[in-house]
DNA sequence: AAATTTAATGTACATATGTTCAATAAAGTA
DNA sequence: TACTTTATTGAACATATGTACATTAAATTT
């Protein structure tokens, strides 16, 4: 199986567009691998060869999204230390940034009928990218627990922002951040 | 439609045998109605005279475990405020203890195949138990998002919980708890 | 105990799933 | 260009979904 054979490679846009389509129209769980293929006019058998189910063809945008989040990371003005009030600077957190610019991916990934592996993925990414950041020498247990609890921490405003419907600014949840964060609550 | 029917009762008990009995073997998005019908020794159309889909049987057993979470806070040694290091006694945060209580439940809510909507539910229970302790005077919006902070990074803990097997007791995850908000990051 | 209500059953039907396989066509390779 | 590889197709099959409805049986009500 040659990733760069064209046939895969048309195959799977068709399918991706047509996902993207009907997305727009009903939830993820809700499209049928019938539907998804009658939409990108291949053959059921088709998909079944590429993939098990319309949840894959998601993961697959998903990852890309994900890339996004990590190369944001990955520039000249990199962040120090995120959760360090004393420290932080607004302009150095960047994932509302990202959030916002896959707004409507994310709509998908918060939605109650999709499944929790969604969730869990940006939970992954967002634990590993505080992981980077150079903490106070620690136990090992309480670093992991630690990491866990601030990653979701910030998923929590997520979560209350798309309840908002998105309406604060990245700039404006990066401030919110800050000054949950200076109550030391 | 008449709750107290004693038909019924034993149509939805007999339903939820089989759903124990079934989520010991597989994950709940891969258990069939018909596979639980025929576990259930009930007709399919009855099913469908009660019921949508596997997850609605699910969330009948949720609400009990909920309603269990919430009168955990209506005891005489009720705690006051959970999220302040200063006042917090690790006796009184009963969420670890109510999630060890029904651990074998919460395994399943928080496995990746499972819908978010579960994730959710847990989500805005803890939250709500949050908002029930005193705050300094604080703008609306700076508490809503204060309240999803909180929880959120409460199921951060639970989740680590989770993938380490729920090694610890209820009580270290308490102290660790008290520990991560004496660091105030 | 008889009458009434309605939950549960059995059957049917159109559609979807998930898998298999031989035939075809479109890509890559010599 | 001719050859080879393999992705795609189409057809078939057993099983599952979701809905509908007349019949049956088990409750509740009188």
């Amino acid at each position: 199986m040659n990733k760069n054979d064209l046939r895969i490679l048309k195959t799977k846009q068709n399918i991706h567009l047509a996902l993207t389509k009907l997305l727009k129209k009903k939830a993820l769980p809700h499209i049928k691998v019938t539907e998804l293929c009658r939409e990108a006019n291949i053959n059921r058998g088709t998909f079944y060869f590429h993939y098990q189910e319309v949840g894959d063809v998601f993961k697959e945008y998903y990852e890309e999204v994900v890339m996004d989040l990590k190369e944001s990371y990955n520039e000249p003005y990199r962040h120090t230390v995120i959760l360090d009030p004393k420290n932080l600077n607004p302009k150095t957190v960047r994932i509302f940034h990202h959030i916002k610019k896959y707004e409507e991916f994310y709509r998908i990934i918060l939605s109650k009928e999709v499944p929790l592996e969604f969730y869990l993925m940006l939970f992954d990414e967002i634990r590993s990218i505080l992981m980077e950041d150079k903490h106070a020498v620690l136990p090992k247990e309480i670093k992991d627990y630690l990491y866990s609890y601030s990653a979701n921490a910030i998923i929590g405003l997520i979560i209350e922002w798309y309840r908002r419907d998105f309406q604060e600014s990245a700039d404006e949840m990066n401030v919110l951040l800050v000054n949950i964060l200076r109550l030391k609550v």
